[in-house]
DNA sequence: GACCCTAGATTTCAATTTGCAACTTAAATT
DNA sequence: AATTTAAGTTGCAAATTGAAATCTAGGGTC
């Protein structure tokens, strides 16, 4: 009881919903995905996803229109377009990567191919976690909601509990 | 043309669609960070989320079959059925910080609240990244994309180029 | 015990979205 | 000139969504 209190306290606001109506569509992380790994036409997501044309028509208009893929013109061939991942859809990369990391290790168990890795070394790239500011690993037991007018206030506390979080 | 050729002899296998199965609905990242904020009861999802009672119905339901959340009834008060994020469902954080991450920066303009930090400085945590296997922060220019039949053989290469990844 | 309230759904029905198949249009190829 | 290809669009049936009303079991109050 008191702490669904304290949550009603803070002013829950969330880029989430707006995240989510960019990329929330049934297929748009399928598209999103192929462009990463190198399709860029139309047929090529139509036959390599099996995606209806009139959806997939649809779903890539969503994605130019929310600055995630643009459209471009091919010269060589003036029938072809060309979609292209912008700067904002690749930094979506780590979010498709956390899903897909989380459906091989507790939904299917196949391994996913093809593989990132770091180009430096060749090896597969370290799963996706949420980490403290330095870089240190953080498990759900170390992490805390805070309001985030607490925290400008440097008086961050659990949105729970109350209790204070981090040293004074 | 050659690069497209590479691309399809890899085996594509990804686990993306398995987990779209089951966080792919729409609202689905929604119900999911309201556990993480501590909510667990329909009515608590209902008025918070405004969503639609017998799609919240369906949801929790779909959850619960997917084994994200579990279903516990209250001793102390037999009419409430408590939602419990399971292990499976604590470990689809970092995808849903990544988006909200995303979110923020890229979507709408408006700081999200609450924040989450790490307990024990009180800091909020780091922006999601892709990282290599030791920590280091990796940019899209240090990612390549290989076939995971090539990296088992020690032959890591880039699945457009051909071009090896790597230090032999 | 009669009454009303609450939590968690289910039902009904209209509106929207999805998906398949066929068609279109412009550009390239033979 | 005829054919093929790329990228859509259109028409229509099926499935999904959402708002509102209803339902059922349990609680609280007098």
């Amino acid at each position: 009881m008191k702490s669904i209190d304290q949550l009603k306290r803070t002013v829950i606001q969330c880029s989430l919903p707006a995240a989510l109506e960019a990329m929330g569509e049934r297929w748009s992380f399928m598209i999103l995905r192929a462009t990463f790994n190198g399709l860029s036409h139309f047929e090529q997501f139509q036959t390599t996803l099996g995606i209806a044309r009139n959806i997939l028509a649809n779903r890539l208009q969503r994605l130019v229109d929310h600055g995630i893929l643009e459209r471009h013109g091919c010269p060589e061939d003036r029938r072809k377009v060309e979609y292209r991942l912008t700067e904002k859809g690749e930094a979506l990369l780590p979010t498709l990567i956390a899903l897909r990391q989380w459906g091989e290790k507790w939904e299917a168990n196949i391994p996913n191919n093809p593989v990132l890795v770091d180009s430096r070394d060749g090896k597969p790239v370290a799963d996706i976690l949420v980490r403290a500011h330095d870089g240190r690993p953080l498990g759900l037991g170390d992490l805390r909601w805070v309001d985030r007018a607490d925290l400008e206030a440097d008086q961050p506390r659990c949105i729970y509990t109350g209790e204070p979080v981090g040293a004074k």
